[in-house]
DNA sequence: TTACATACGGCACTGCGGTCTCGTAACATG
DNA sequence: CATGTTACGAGACCGCAGTGCCGTATGTAA
């Protein structure tokens, strides 16, 4: 699978992914996603249009694999650590990790609105992950007594990242005390 | 306010507005928002380009208008509603009425992305009036004795929408049971 | 009636994403 | 070496968003 070596034709030039996705990152972080065009990417790369083409299927696509490579530490979380701990521990690493990428993100998501192809492609490379870590996390805490045994799992880690989408793409600072805020009321609820 | 009449020059085509509404509205139910040209909504609505520009910035704003004419119901909760009931019928409600709506609301969240223009007229009209309802109900509740008073209610607005913008924006079916989960979890927290 | 101001439909223009073709380059096979 | 196959940079081409300009239409004010 890794090696989709053709041994016919001309090799593709190893070097071009990986300048394209640096140009990418660069010229993303330095103007805006909507604000560089594939030409300014393919450019500044040094290679021409097609051979981004060949490689990925439009800009969305390479920003995500630019931008991944970076975010994609996802870490277990420590098990010695209770709930409520664990999951503010989780989201103001994301947060941090989110503070120079979130423009970025955001505008992935908004690309794959209008593309249901690259919708799939971004579950399963950016939510999935972060949601099964999440899934883990509570269901330890359930295991541990800690949760209530009849919780939908799947429900919960919705709403814990609902939460942090939400004012992320309405262009709100993710800071930690919304962390806290976050974890406390989904953990305890509001009611009396 | 509402008379932008400059009583000078040639008034505007007051049937202009609506047509470019409908049309809109029509073509982008028919085939999708990123599917609709503006040359087609035009076309379909029998004016020329400067128009449609001269009334609205661009597509988004034009079928945020067009809408939102229709979602704008936002009707204030019963006041005899326990904040359980009244806030599964407020997410009840939405979500049948995004049924037919959900992927233009959608594609306007995600032109707001790119678009901090856009954003913060995209939340006067659709994010804040909702907030301020579900924030409503919420403060009755803390009034009434049935919620925590020191809970944020800020937040939980944040929690209660996100959790619906979250499965919306990935592409999931939001029915009467996520209502009913969303707002068990938030009220009661997950924690035994 | 004569200015003046604004709206109108139509169209040209630029820059973009995405596709395609050209001539050339680099590899494997025989 | 010759042949076949694929990658390469370059650039033409299409449809689109957005802007600007044209000649014309429709209103108000002098």
């Amino acid at each position: 699978m890794s090696a989709d070596e053709s041994s016919k034709g001309r090799p593709r030039d190893r070097s071009a992914g990986p300048a394209l996705m640096a140009a990418a990152r660069e010229l993303v972080l330095a103007r805006g996603y909507e604000d560089v065009s594939i030409r300014a990417i393919v450019e500044r790369a040094g290679v021409g249009r097609q051979t981004l083409y060949r490689r990925w299927p439009g800009k969305a696509d390479l920003v995500l694999d630019a931008f991944l490579e970076s975010v994609d530490w996802v870490r277990a979380p420590d098990a010695d650590l209770g709930v409520g701990a664990a999951l503010e521990r989780y989201f103001r690493d994301l947060f941090v990790n989110l503070r120079e990428d979130a423009p970025a993100i955001r505008s992935l998501i908004a690309s794959a609105q209008g593309d249901a192809e690259f919708l799939v492609r971004f579950r399963e490379r950016f939510v999935e992950p972060r949601a099964v870590l999440v899934a883990a996390i509570l269901e330890r805490g359930v295991e541990a007594g800690e949760l209530r045994g009849d919780i939908d799992v799947g429900a919960t880690v919705a709403v814990l990242h609902g939460a942090f989408w939400y004012p992320m793409l309405l262009g709100e600072v993710l800071d930690d005390d919304r962390a806290k805020t976050l974890v406390d009321i989904v953990l305890r609820g509001v009611a009396r």
